[in-house]
DNA sequence: AGCGAAATTGATCACTGTCCAATTATTTTA
DNA sequence: TAAAATAATTGGACAGTGATCAATTTCGCT
């Protein structure tokens, strides 16, 4: 066939995101299919590979669109102007992740294929989370110490990830944790003091 | 067929196991095909699902061969008798994920499906590497801070499993970070200073 | 109405894990 | 030793998957 009257390029490349979304929201990132997708919307497979080039590059979209509400989320509740913004901002990590497991775990379960890249705009989204956390960073040490605020931001969220990661996968039950985000804020805490904050 | 001469079924175990291993070294998780591991040690799909009841549990026992010798390797270097070993801890954690990071990956690629419990071997598996970290930061503490030492064990393994996570999934190279282990070291040293070591 | 461009299809291919009836080898029994 | 019972092994069948691309259909335009 050719072009359906109700939906343009766009149009459909917007409609194969959002139920892509969906799908991967449903039953996570080893279950996903586009075929499942193509069904729900009533589309081909071959339109999907038409669209997005690959499984792949699907997969990266989605993952792109559920880092972008992740960000969202995290800046809504930082610009409601919070007294204690770092525990907002490990809050607000662990409690998007809590609430669309399947969407956050998909970000780290999908590895890109040897010879891919990352698209920029993914870069820059990723970039920009670590970001949010540097300028709170910034906020909360002596201005001297700045110049350290990058390199302490990229450890922190690799901790704070560390311990949403065990919490969401289990490990941290197995062995007995029941406040992982707690623990997260207070390692999160000990550093900055550390620095000087 | 029947019983083959050169091989008793736990030795077939063994085998299938060691290959398996061997295959998803080789190509991760995600490659990772039961069928390929038959092919390679000469038997059929079907000995293989006989053998291991299903796909899922042969990557369950190669991931908890793979944890084994990881917690080998790490007693090996703090059994060395280190001056740092909370450095040793670090390091040896870090390093056998960078040798082995296809292996090290698939033990956090891999989710059970619903329903199926990790057996009981594997949990105590995991939690001996704990307890390892939880007996180092016991060493480091002063007696009557003891108690806190299993939480801050739990703690300090999520925080360096962050950072070698995103190490190995190329997150840090992302953005911009050079030396993932150095600042694991830095933020569990930290940690246990603040705790009273 | 006719044309060319764009969009869409779905059969086909090579692969996966799972299942299980049939087959074959080994042990045990008579 | 021969027959029966047990154990191990096979590999075809099935329902999926992502990828590919020649053929088809529909659209906008003249």
């Amino acid at each position: 066939m050719g072009r359906r009257s109700d939906h343009s390029r766009a149009e459909l490349e917007a409609l194969i995101l959002a139920e892509g979304h969906r799908l991967m929201a449903e039953v996570g990132y080893a279950r996903f299919s586009a075929r499942e997708v193509a069904k729900r919307i009533g589309y081909s497979i071959g339109t999907i590979h038409n669209v997005f080039g690959s499984h792949n590059r699907l997969v990266m979209a989605i993952n792109s669109h559920t880092f972008t509400l992740w960000a969202e989320a995290m800046r809504a509740r930082l610009d409601a102007g919070p007294a204690d913004r770092i525990a907002v901002l490990v809050e607000s990590y662990f409690s998007f992740a809590a609430e669309n497991p399947n969407l956050w775990m998909a970000i780290y379960d999908h590895r890109l294929p040897e010879g891919e890249q990352i698209p920029e705009r993914d870069r820059e989204q990723r970039a920009g989370l670590t970001g949010m956390v540097e300028a709170e960073i910034i906020r909360v040490l002596p201005p001297e110490r700045a110049g350290r605020a990058a390199a302490l931001a990229r450890s922190l969220v690799a901790t704070v990830h560390g311990h949403c990661a065990f919490a969401l996968t289990g490990t941290f039950a197995l062995l007995g944790e029941e406040d992982p985000m707690g623990a997260a804020l207070a390692r999160v805490r000990e550093t900055l003091a550390a620095a000087g904050g």
